[in-house]
DNA sequence: TCTGGGGTCCTTAATCTA
DNA sequence: TCTGTAGATTAAGGACCC
């Protein structure tokens, strides 16, 4: 299949797994069938919906409602604490069969991924086969069911796997993709949320028409140059095809939200010492080291601040990303009022350190073969600031 | 009324540096 | 050498997504 200049056709495919949590769930406990299935925290505490089955989404519930509210609407639903470890043998499951039917599959969540389907018309059919064929091996295979949406871009396929979900294939070809976008609120549009919603109502822009009618000019007088053109791209039905399967992930974070806010520094330390291990490991896990560590602190009336800090050198020690949050903590210009939630994670990895495996290996061994006085220059300036190495490995200088 | 956790990307301002 | 400046980097916050 090829475009009018020629070009092959490019087709894109977005597979979205139906009400996820609440259906691993419902599929584990077959009595739940047919029940009003909420995970998310469990009433009487903070916290939100993370997934709400068909049947509860019927009460008007929905992922991020406060689930004080969700128990108001529906007091009778199941109500059930996410079991990630249980999900993420599912979405692996699924994985497998989507790598199995083409090797470009870029994983968007835990229960989203993008793939590119262009040139499988020759082997499995035209792109309605392709879809008929993911969702009926998905739901062979797993028991779960999958929304998938294909069309000549991301934008397309995830609008189409929205537009016919749950359970549902929608093929858009080139041909017809603005007569489908036209009629669609403009909130369907990506990035567009509560913020720039009351801007396109004040503006009297209800559907992707409206906003492709509307000129430029007028959109960046209210939303600025930058996220009007996005906007009005995508009205166009333009968007990025291109799909990367190995994404390289940006930072790891671990926040916890206090059940009642807390003054006890002791406490806090205590938490955030937690939080630290764990951001540690996940990075040690995956062979990351970063440079830079963010504290997150959310205040009693949900005042939010961030804080962060680069290190001379890149590191994956929970103490040193204890002490550094702390530090922020303590001479951040913060606010002294009681916390609802503190946070801390750890970004800008250094290039060189996740792409040289050995460096975790045999550190002293790498900087030798590497003469990198920067580095030697950076463990001086940590250990003699810390008190102590900053890799857990043993990065350290020879006496 | 109540707003989790784990992310990404963008904007803006301040600061550093060539 | 001085000075102004452009571009890069850092930091903070906001918006959004699943």
């Amino acid at each position: 299949m090829t475009t009018p200049d020629n070009t092959p056709q490019r087709w894109i495919a977005h597979v979205d797994l139906d009400a996820f949590f609440a259906s691993v769930e419902t599929l584990e406990h077959p009595e739940y069938r047919g029940r009003p299935v909420v995970v998310g925290a469990m009433p009487g505490n903070r916290g939100v919906v993370a997934a709400a089955s068909y049947e509860a989404r019927v009460f008007g519930i929905h992922s991020a409602m406060p689930i004080a509210e969700a128990y108001r609407r529906c007091p009778d639903a199941v109500y059930l604490r996410p079991d990630m470890a249980k999900y993420q043998t599912a979405s692996r499951e699924v994985f497998a069969i989507l790598d199995d039917i083409t090797p470009v599959v870029e994983k968007a969540s835990i229960d989203e991924a993008y793939l590119d389907v262009s040139g499988l018309d020759k082997i499995v059919g035209p792109p309605h086969i392709i879809g008929d064929e993911m969702r009926a091996r998905i739901l062979d295979v797993t028991g779960l069911t999958a929304s998938v949406g294909i069309g000549p871009n991301r934008l397309i396929a995830k609008l189409g796997s929205e537009d016919c979900k749950p359970d549902g294939l929608k093929v858009v070809p080139p041909d017809e993709v603005l007569d489908f976008l036209a009629p669609m609120p403009v909130s369907n549009l990506r990035g567009l949320g509560k913020r720039t919603q009351p801007i396109m109502d004040q503006l009297g822009i209800k559907t992707v028409a409206d906003l492709r009618g509307t000129p430029l000019s007028k959109l960046q007088e209210y939303l600025g140059d930058s996220a009007a053109e996005k906007f009005q791209r995508q009205a166009q039905g333009i968007a990025s095809d291109e799909i990367i399967p190995q994404r390289q992930r940006k930072s790891i974070s671990k926040e916890n939200t206090f059940g009642k806010d807390v003054t006890d520094q002791r406490r806090l330390h205590d938490t955030l010492r937690e939080l630290a291990a764990g951001v540690a490991r996940t990075a040690r896990r995956e062979g990351l080291a970063g440079t830079v560590v963010t504290l997150k602190i959310r205040f009693t009336g949900f005042e939010t601040h961030t804080r962060q800090k680069t290190l001379p050198a890149p590191t994956h020690d929970e103490r040193v990303m204890l002490s550094t949050a702390w530090s922020l903590y303590k001479e951040g210009h913060l606010p002294s009022k009681p916390v609802r939630l503190i946070g801390v994670g750890i970004s800008g990895w250094s290039a060189e350190i996740a792409t040289q495996a050995d460096l975790f290996e045999q550190p002293e061994q790498h900087i030798q073969n590497h003469k990198d006085q920067k580095i030697l220059d950076a463990i001086d300036t940590v250990t003699e600031k810390f008190g102590k190495p900053i890799l857990q490995v043993g990065l350290s200088r020879k006496k």
